[in-house]
DNA sequence: CTCCATACTGACAACGTTGTCGACAACGTG
DNA sequence: CACGTTGTCGACAACGTTGTCAGTATGGAG
C-alpha cells in the first residue's frame, strides 16, 4: 500500500443547461430542444448550442430529465440472480447487459443468495430508483409482491424460474427434456442402474429435472428409488451423498449429477473412490475445463446466451406494449457429448 | 413459447409525498420529515404518515430525491470490467456489489470488451446517470479523460491495472511475486528448461507477469528468449504457441500460463501432444475445475475478492474524504500447490 | 402592402423531492 | 404577566430538466 500525495484538484458544480443557454446567449428551452434532437431549431443555432456544450463539458443530467419526462422513464432495468460470481449468472448478466445497452439502458445488478427476504430487498432497492423493468431468477414460495411493482408500470420478467402466485413473462430451459436425453444416452450405453443427485425438490429446475429424470427411466423399468438423492445445496451434500450412493448394493453405474455444484462434489467423490474412470456420469450444467477433465465431461449445456437474450427482449417487448399476453419461453439445451457418458456398464 | 391471455392490469401514477400527506391531513413537509428521520415530529404524527405510507404503498422517489439533495448523491456506483461473464471480473462484482449494498448503494455495470472506446461511453453513461462513484478496469493507453469526471466529484478507483495519464486509487495483484513462486516452485522440480505464455505486453497485467517471470528466470540462468511467447489473447492463439514451444529443440520441459484463457489453449495443446502428464505446468489464475484435472492444475490464484473489496473500500473512503492522498493496494496471491506444477524435470 | 401560416425562440409551469424559513403553541424563567 | 426558548409544523423556493404556450420574425399568397 502506498501513498502518493496529489490532492485532487477542487471539485466544482457541474454545469446546466442554462450555463450553456447563458454560454449560447439562448434561452434554456432552445438548448433543451437540441440536446433532444427536437425540430425546429435553424443549424446555425444549434451549432452554437453545441459548441457552447463542447467549449463547458456539459453533460446531461438525466436523474433530473426523467423526473420530469411524461412517461418517467430512467432508461435502467433491474437484474436480480442468485449469486452474481456463479458462471451461470455471470454469463446471464453479460448477455442482459449487451442487449439493454444496445437500447440505451443501464443495468444495475443484485445477489439474492437465494433468499427471499434479499430478494425483496433488491426489488424495493430498484423500485426507489424507478427502473423501466426487472429480470429475476425468483426464490421463495410467493413473487405477487411483484404485482405491486408492475401497477406502477414496471416490467417484470422471470427467467431460469418462474415467479410463483403471478403471472409475468417468464424464459426456462427444457430442464426435463435435458435430464432425460442424458439418461438415454446412459441407456444405450447399457446403463439400467442410474443414480441422480440433484437440488432441493422445492426449485423449479430442481423439480423439473428429476421429474425429467424419472420420466426417462420408466421406459427402463423405472428408477431404483435409493438412487435418487435430492436436497443436496453444495459440493460437500453431493460429494457425501455420492459417496453413500456407490456404497450401496447393487450400486450404480452411471451417475447424473443436477446443477453444476453437484457435479464438482460428485466428481471429487468418484475420484476419492477411485472410480471416476468406470463409472458413467453425465453433468447437468457446462463447466469451463469440463472438455479437460478425463475423462471429458459429457454435460448438458444450458444455453445461458439465449436465456439471457430472451428474458431481455421480453422486457423490452413489454415495456414496448404492456397490455400484450404473457409469453412462457423455453429454451433448449444442447447436448454436449465428450467422453464421460459413454462408459460402458459393466459386462456390455 | 405459450401465451397466457392474462394483460396486466391497469398501470396507475405512483403515489407521491403530497398523496400521503393529504391521507395523514399534514403538510407534506411534514411527510419528508418523517421518511428521512428528522427530528422534531410528534411521535403520533409520526405513525399517521406512517399508517398513510403503508396504506398507499408509497415508495419514495429516490430519482427525485437525489436532484433535490444538497450534495447531489445518487447512492449508486458503476462497475466497468472487460468481460462481465469472465470469472475474475463476475467475482470481482459480487465482492464489490455486496460491499456497495452494505452502504445502501446500488451498483451498476457494464463490459468494456477492452475497448477504450466502450469504456469510454460508459463512464459518459454512467456520469450522464450521475453515479457518486466509478470502480474500473481501465483499458487504452489513456485514462485521463477521468479527470472530467472527477472535477463533477465523481470517485474514480481502478482495480487490476493502474490508469494511464491520470493518478487514482488503485488496487492490483502481486502478479510479479505470483510469476516468481511459480518459476521458483518448478525450478525445485529441477526445471530450467521453463516457457512462458502471456497475453498482450500493452496490458499491465501481462507485463508485470512477464518481469516476474524474467526476473525469477535471473537466478536460473535467465530464460531462453524463444521460450517466451507472448500477445496471446484468446485460448487458440495459446494453443498454437505451446504446440510451436514443443517443436523446439530443445523444448522446455515445464510451461507457465500468464492467464485462464491462455491456460485453456495450453492444456489443449499438451492433451494434444499427448504430453499432458510429462510437462510440468503452473497456470495463472485459478480455475473452477483445477483441482479436477489430472495431473490436478496448480495454480497462482488472484484473491479476486480482497481486490473486489479493496476497490470498493477504497471508492467509498474517497467518497467520504476527497482529498486525502490516492493510495496504490498490491493484493497478494496464493499459490495453490496441486500437482501439474510438481511433475520433475527428466532425470531429476 | 396586407394577411396568414409557419419556423423559430423563450418565459414559465411542472415533475417529486429536500432546504429554508417563519408561524405558532407550549413551556420555563424572572 | 412578559419574555425567550424549544418543539412542531407548513408555505414556499429550489434542484435541472421537459412540456406548454405564447410571442416574434419570415416568407408566400392575395
Amino acid at each position: 500500500m502506498a501513498a502518493v500525495p496529489n490532492p485532487p484538484e477542487s471539485p466544482r458544480r457541474a454545469p446546466t443547461i442554462k450555463d450553456v443557454a447563458e454560454r449560447a446567449g439562448l434561452g434554456f428551452k432552445t438548448v433543451s430542444r437540441v440536446l433532444n434532437d427536437e425540430p425546429n431549431v435553424r443549424p446555425e443555432t444549434r451549432d452554437r448550442v453545441l459548441a457552447a456544450v463542447a467549449e463547458l463539458g456539459y453533460r446531461r443530467n438525466s436523474i433530473a430529465s426523467s423526473i420530469r419526462r411524461s412517461d418517467q422513464r430512467t432508461s435502467s432495468i433491474g437484474l436480480i440472480v442468485e449469486d452474481l460470481a456463479n458462471p451461470f449468472a455471470s454469463s446471464l448478466t453479460r448477455v442482459v447487459q449487451d442487449y439493454a445497452r444496445e437500447r440505451g439502458h443501464l443495468v444495475l445488478v443484485g445477489s439474492s443468495d437465494g433468499d427471499p427476504g434479499q430478494e425483496a430487498e433488491l426489488v424495493g432497492e430498484f423500485g426507489t430508483r424507478r427502473v423501466d423493468g426487472m429480470i429475476l431468477v425468483p426464490n421463495g414460495p410467493d413473487q405477487s409482491y411483484l404485482e405491486e411493482e408492475r401497477r406502477r408500470g414496471t416490467a417484470v420478467v422471470f427467467v431460469d424460474r418462474p415467479g410463483r402466485g403471478i403471472e409475468a413473462d417468464t424464459v426456462v430451459s427444457e430442464n426435463a427434456a435435458g435430464v432425460a436425453e442424458a439418461v438415454r444416452h446412459l441407456a444405450l450405453a447399457g446403463h439400467t442402474r442410474i443414480a441422480y443427485l440433484g437440488d432441493f425438490e422445492s426449485i423449479y429446475t430442481s423439480a423439473e429435472r428429476l421429474q425429467g429424470f424419472r420420466d426417462a427411466m420408466a421406459a427402463f423399468g423405472g428408477a431404483d428409488p435409493r438412487h435418487i438423492r435430492t436436497g443436496l445445496h453444495d459440493p460437500e451434500q453431493a460429494h457425501r451423498a455420492a459417496a453413500e450412493l456407490f456404497a450401496l448394493d447393487p450400486a450404480p453405474t452411471a451417475l447424473i449429477a443436477g446443477n453444476n455444484l453437484i457435479t464438482v462434489g460428485a466428481v471429487h467423490a468418484l475420484q476419492d473412490l477411485g472410480i471416476r474412470d468406470r463409472t458413467a456420469f453425465v453433468a447437468f450444467d457446462d463447466l469451463e475445463l469440463a472438455d479437460l477433465l478425463r475423462p471429458a465431461l459429457t454435460v448438458v449445456a444450458q444455453d445461458t446466451a439465449a436465456l439471457g437474450e430472451a428474458a431481455a427482449r421480453h422486457l423490452f417487448e413489454r415495456l414496448a406494449d404492456p397490455a400484450a399476453p404473457y409469453r412462457r419461453t423455453r429454451v433448449p439445451v444442447r447436448f454436449e457429448v465428450r467422453s464421460s457418458g459413454a462408459i460402458p456398464a459393466p459386462g456390455h
